[in-house]
DNA sequence: TCGCAGATTTAGGCACGCGTAATTCCGGGA
DNA sequence: TCCCGGAATTACGCGTGCCTAAATCTGCGA
């Protein structure tokens, strides 16, 4: 036996923290324990104590009852997660007939074990995708990340096209729905109503003939679009 | 986060464990504390620990000052293990351009993330192989594994024909200088001489013209050949 | 300004897996 | 049969990362 505990040098639970900083973390507001425990499924102490630890090397930065913001190298090492995780979720899906919905756990625990030899020669084998099966931007090997302006669906204006293209990664069940539907990213439909209080979005299908969908409010917030401005196909 | 801690339901020590314990058991002999101590590179009184918790959960039998056997589930557990690691270095070296002395540590840490579904599906890509890149066989999926009857080049007759057949993953220094001999498995030449007292064995290698080389007794000792009784080319 | 709810931290504990030092066991030679 | 060297185990301790219970802090509404 020969190999590192770890491809990246840190801890499995480590880099299962940054990772969870860095995607809570929007654009740069404190990170507060309670989030990190739920997104973790762990106990708030737990959360507490790891802190204390992220802090000591270096990681994070800790403001105490605050909240805990990513340090310059904690970013990096998050989006080297980051970019783990969404290589491997292509890879999987594109090389070896994986559904877009069934990737996450497997590549929630493969981000961890991949050399960064690995993750380059599967990107590489994928043409250097831009991003993953669900609309996600894969980080560079240098740490950069596209920023996309996207809308909810569930506030594009009614009447206007827009195109699927970013959705969670973490619900299977929802992508199955969505496949179902013929939704997946880069498919372009029209939005022709919405209900008021949290009611449904109504959206117009491509295809012969077109086809009418109604999506509950909280699926249609969970489908990040592109609007394209402008008239109706 | 979602995912298990590890695809087997085991902890990555407890795998590691159990296939050290495969490996080193040979036909059946009881293994020694020390000799898992220094397969794994941990002090004695951690293995006498770890079996401790081993034998608790019945992966395998301890008798004390003795040393251990693996239990039914344990030696199942266990040739998982060797199927997952000989799987991904096959898919690692077909499929991702690997060479053959460089897949032994990213499998070493892939073993222990994959699934058996995604071990399937690479094995599907790759065809069900029989072998892995050093000649070495893979288990079947409920647990079978081919017995070798191969011989030490450095015991095979001089004057016969043989063929390498495997190769230990674990060394890639010795890995590329047989390579670099135009040594792969499945190469066949014949052996022409032996000095005693672990001399060198000479063989020549196919080829226009064909070359001879002079190998030490540790590495000729570390090639398993198949003998083909006979002649001469 | 006070008090309370909720978030956070501290206190104390546990399992895992590793280490060193000290002790015990085993087998072979005298 | 005794003794001795090497193997194995026991005793004790450490860091990681999790837990629950108890204390503390923070901010907001009365």
């Amino acid at each position: 036996m020969s190999a590192e505990a770890n491809a990246s040098g840190y801890s499995r639970s480590t880099e299962d923290y940054l990772k969870v900083i860095y995607e809570l973390e929007g654009r740069g507001a404190p990170v507060q324990t309670r989030a990190i425990a739920e997104a973790l499924e762990i106990a708030a102490p737990s959360v507490s104590g790891m802190v204390k630890r992220l802090s000591e090397s270096g990681l994070v930065e800790h403001v105490p009852y605050r909240g805990v913001r990513l340090t310059g190298s904690g970013r990096r090492a998050a989006l080297k997660m980051v970019r783990r995780h969404r290589i491997v979720e292509t890879y999987l899906t594109q090389k070896l007939g994986y559904d877009w919905d069934s990737v996450h756990d497997e590549a929630e625990r493969l981000e961890h074990a991949v050399s960064d030899e690995l993750i380059g020669r599967m990107a590489m084998a994928l043409g250097n995708p831009r991003y993953d099966p669900h609309g996600a931007p894969i980080p560079t090997k240098d740490g950069q990340i596209e920023e996309q302006e996207l809308l909810p669906l569930s506030e594009v204006p009614v009447g206007s096209m827009a195109e699927l293209r970013l959705v969670s990664d973490r619900d299977p069940e929802l992508l199955r729905y969505i496949a179902s539907l013929g939704l997946k990213v880069g498919v372009a439909f029209e939005v022709i109503g919405r209900q008021p209080f949290k009611g449904p979005v109504t959206i117009r299908l491509p295809g012969k003939p077109p086809r009418d969908e109604n999506l509950g409010h909280e699926l249609a917030a969970a489908l990040q679009c592109w609007e394209r401005e402008g008239e109706v196909g």
